[in-house]
DNA sequence: AGCCATTATTATAACGTTTCAATTTAGTGA
DNA sequence: TCACTAAATTGAAACGTTATAATAATGGCT
């Protein structure tokens, strides 16, 4: 592999004009730089980025730790960081938690070691100390994504929370929905906290009264949804309607209305935070509530780029995108309405 | 940021000897060892990557490209091939080619700067002249994943494409439908050639006649297979079952027959391959031909491991992965058949 | 023509590791 | 106790860049 050395030597030049031809053209006359270039050209050079990583003291490599690539969000969240990063000259190092706080700890290591210069995090469930004593050892930029951490002092950017539980059970009270339950997760953490606080608003909003035995705490997970919709819709006063607070877990109630054979929404309805990329594909349609998750990603790594250039200081401030709803089919008026 | 130097001072050693301890412990004795420790632990000392890769040669890190991170196939991919990596000590870089010449190329270009050790790919595509310069200018061991290309010699690992389809179709013919769709990649690419020979090989052999109006090509892509689909359904002489050769263009069929306000299995047939998550969440719950997805990524990472350490030499070969026909409900006996 | 102010070019010192060869220390047998 | 071998420790070079400071070349003015 040619090395910049290389390079001069060929283009009868010194390596710091290389350098320069390279990295401030501008600085470098019209003869040499065309010399240099047919040079670089001829021998395919590609400069070394561990040692422009050394000597510069910053790696053009960002982190990006989230929790389940395989959810949907989280892969065109990816999607549209990675494009955006590609844009201003960095390459993005996945890591996949798997939604443990090891696996999570472990990332922050290596990336550690790698010497990003920004990280994107997406925290998985509750706060850490240690994972607080890790993220400070980095000493670089760190924009959350998904799920802000009070405290901490860093930029995030997240769903209005509250507005889409909000909009979402209210749809289902314009439908007709009088028995909604909600499937949400972990109360400590803050995304489903607020989303609860939405769903209860809503209802108080209307009139309606917040019933307990109506919500329940499947932990983001689709199995847990699946069950919790198993018990709700096998009992005799279940719900008309289930609101789901994100993808996977509904996922997991249509999985559980499926099996009970029940017809949606004729029998129940369903209504879920996340839009899924094959929600217009299934019968019924999938009404949903959108996260713009582009902007959501765009928007971050912008935050990231004016801190990592220091033109952005300060504490961290939280930005709030709107969400939107989809309606489709998955909610509509209940069959059996008692008037 | 600690250097090894600090920590050298820290414990009144010398760097060699704080890089012995870390790289080879067993070179250095006990009581200097329990020191290096000590102060590492107490400086927070995280070796830097970047130094270490130049000096070493090798980077520690490995690329992976796909073309659409956000297929679900890909995704799980990913999240074999970083688990298996991180257990071999890598990183892995994901790069996102969005299904383009372009962007897979400019991702080589940047991983090669960052010098990976090792490179996964999921060849976007037809072969391309630049794309395999590009490659072989790597100078690194690459393994294929998904679609093989001839002749380079790189090692492989893909599905059997020719039995996958194979039973998709003969499950359709076992079903009682006699006039099977097949909605299928482009023909230049090789897997979605096998895939074809498959249908037409099942077809034969159950005595049932080829009929080319029912083989679209749609790009392995959603909205061409909706279309595909949805001129299928229109035809006075539709098929009564449609079997799609990926996950994607099964999508797209599913929203043409919604759209169209068809019922499956009852109007129309299907079965596609390649397995989604919520396959069994919705109604009716989808049959499809699953990859062995997580198997493929533990064989190219286990490939490309030992190209790396050099314990596998000579040119590469293939390796096939048989797929498995996951019995549902969206391919059934044609309600209205033709005895 | 001669001087000064720019502008182009270059030599060289880092950056933080690993590794080789050299040195020191410890251990053995006579 | 001494030579000799093996094991432990270390000094210093090298990896491929970039940036700084120094030098060389250019051009504009009197």
């Amino acid at each position: 592999m040619a090395t910049i050395r290389d390079v001069a030597r060929l283009a009868n030049v010194s390596v710091a004009t290389v350098s320069n031809a390279l990295n401030n053209p501008e600085k470098v006359g019209p003869v040499l730089l065309a010399r240099v270039r047919a040079a670089v050209d001829k021998l395919g050079y590609a400069p070394d980025a561990a040692a422009r990583s050394l000597r510069k003291g910053s790696s053009g490599l960002l982190g990006m730790i989230v929790g389940d690539i395989t959810n949907p969000f989280f892969s065109e969240l990816f999607q549209a960081i990675e494009l955006a990063a590609a844009a201003r000259g960095f390459s993005v190092l996945l890591c996949n938690s798997n939604e443990t706080t090891e696996r999570e700890e472990a990332h922050l290591r290596t990336l550690r070691s790698q010497r990003i210069d920004g990280l994107i995090l997406a925290p998985t469930g509750t706060a850490s100390m240690n994972r607080a004593a890790l993220l400070a050892a980095l000493e670089i930029p760190v924009v959350l994504v998904d799920r802000a951490m009070e405290g901490l002092g860093y930029d995030a950017v997240v769903l209005n929370n509250h507005r889409a539980a909000y909009e979402a059970t209210s749809h289902a009270i314009g439908c007709g929905h009088r028995r909604i339950a909600m499937i949400n997760g972990p109360g400590a953490v803050r995304t489903a906290a607020d989303r609860l606080q939405g769903y209860r608003e809503a209802l108080l909003a209307a009139g309606l009264a917040v019933d307990p035995a109506l919500i329940r705490d499947a932990g983001f997970r689709e199995q847990s949804a699946y069950e919790a919709a198993l018990a709700l819709l096998r009992d005799d006063h279940k719900p008309t309607a289930i609101f789901t607070a994100n993808n996977l877990m509904t996922i997991g109630v249509l999985r559980a209305t499926a099996e009970l054979g029940l017809n949606c929404p004729d029998d129940i309805s369903i209504i879920g935070i996340d839009d899924l990329p094959w929600a217009e594909a299934v019968s019924p349609r999938l009404t949903m509530v959108a996260q713009p998750v582009r902007a959501m990603g765009e928007t971050a790594l912008d935050l990231l780029a004016q801190r990592m250039a220091g033109t952005r200081l300060g504490s961290g401030t939280t930005t709030v995108l709107e969400p939107r709803l989809m309606v489709r089919n998955s909610c509509a008026a209940p069959k059996a309405m008692a008037l």
